[in-house]
DNA sequence: ATGGCTGAGTTGCTCAGA
């Protein structure tokens, strides 16, 4: 099962984009941000062109700001909407989150606040959102969930392409570093940096001054696997290729390609009457119940 | 030189992003 997530700057701007995408890559789940459309507004624009291939889709949007969503090929179940009623929002509620269950595991997209500048309200909104983060995943179980998006925090100082250019700035600050840790204390593995220790890997990059030509970008849209999902990453990977060309996101996306559960919805392995095992009558296998 | 792009609505400008 292949997952992605992908902060697009627009949906609407990145039509062109997205959908040759989405044929190249065919990932089975796509976590979507910073979409910028109200739910009918998205429904209108892509609702037929993600349903010929397959896609349901989990909306959880506004008009021109924020904007998250989730499309999957393998179910789309219990879908959630936002972090529950008494979720921070600052000035008021935003659509920064939306969770739904795709063949057993339970995947979220998340659009995690800026924070603008460290001193500001909007500062003490992202600490608050990631605290009300945690609580859910917590609530949901941690082992076979997966928390994949824009986090807007670069974990450690080898996820910015110079940490003395960020001091005082957000993303960077000790308190947002905490907050992410504490997330991840619930089990959830950083599966790209796990994949790539040490590398220079970066997921955003500035439009402006040639920053993505010169490498010069941040690591901060992840994904977050509990144990169980973790444990299945067989490759993950930051898709550079979507950031070059016309008419790119700011953001690249992250790719994730699992193995197949032991207890997965495709149901048991079984091998055809011809093979040998079959033939020779040997032990019999696991039936489904 | 806190700018340099890009996107959206409050358009011919402002705000936000990171």
């Amino acid at each position: 099962m292949r997952l992605a997530t992908w902060n697009v700057n627009s949906v609407k701007q990145r039509m062109p984009r997205l959908l040759p995408w989405l044929d190249e890559r065919r990932p089975d789940v796509v976590c979507l941000q910073e979409t910028k459309l109200a739910d009918d507004a998205f429904t209108a624009l892509l609702g037929e062109e993600l349903a010929g291939r397959g896609y349901e889709v989990a909306l959880h949007g506004e008009a021109a700001w924020n904007g998250v969503a989730i499309l999957s090929r393998v179910g789309l179940d219990d879908v959630v909407a936002g972090l529950g009623d008494d979720a921070p929002g600052f000035p008021h509620p935003e659509a920064r989150a939306v969770s739904a269950t795709c063949a057993g595991v339970r995947v979220t997209s998340v659009y995690v606040p800026n924070g603008r500048t460290p001193d500001s309200e909007h500062y003490r909104y992202k600490l608050a959102w990631l605290a009300a983060l945690r609580e859910q995943v917590a609530a949901a179980g941690s082992a076979t969930s997966v928390v994949l998006g824009d986090i807007n925090i670069a974990p450690a100082d080898e996820d910015v392409f110079d940490p003395e250019a960020y001091v005082g700035q957000t993303h960077v600050t000790p308190p947002e570093r905490a907050a992410l840790a504490e997330l991840e204390a619930l089990g959830l593995h950083d599966v790209v940096r796990e994949r790539w220790p040490g590398e220079r890997v970066f997921t955003y990059w500035d439009y402006r001054a040639g920053m993505f030509h010169q490498d010069l970008g941040m690591r901060i849209d992840l994904v977050l696997a509990g144990d169980e999902v973790a444990a299945r990453v067989r490759a993950a990977w930051i898709d550079r290729q979507a950031r070059k060309g016309k008419g790119p996101s700011d953001h690249a996306p992250v790719i994730v390609d699992l193995d197949e559960a032991p207890d997965g919805d495709i149901g048991p392995v079984v091998p055809p009457p011809s093979a040998p095992a079959a033939r020779r009558g040997a032990k019999k296998l696991p039936q489904a119940p």
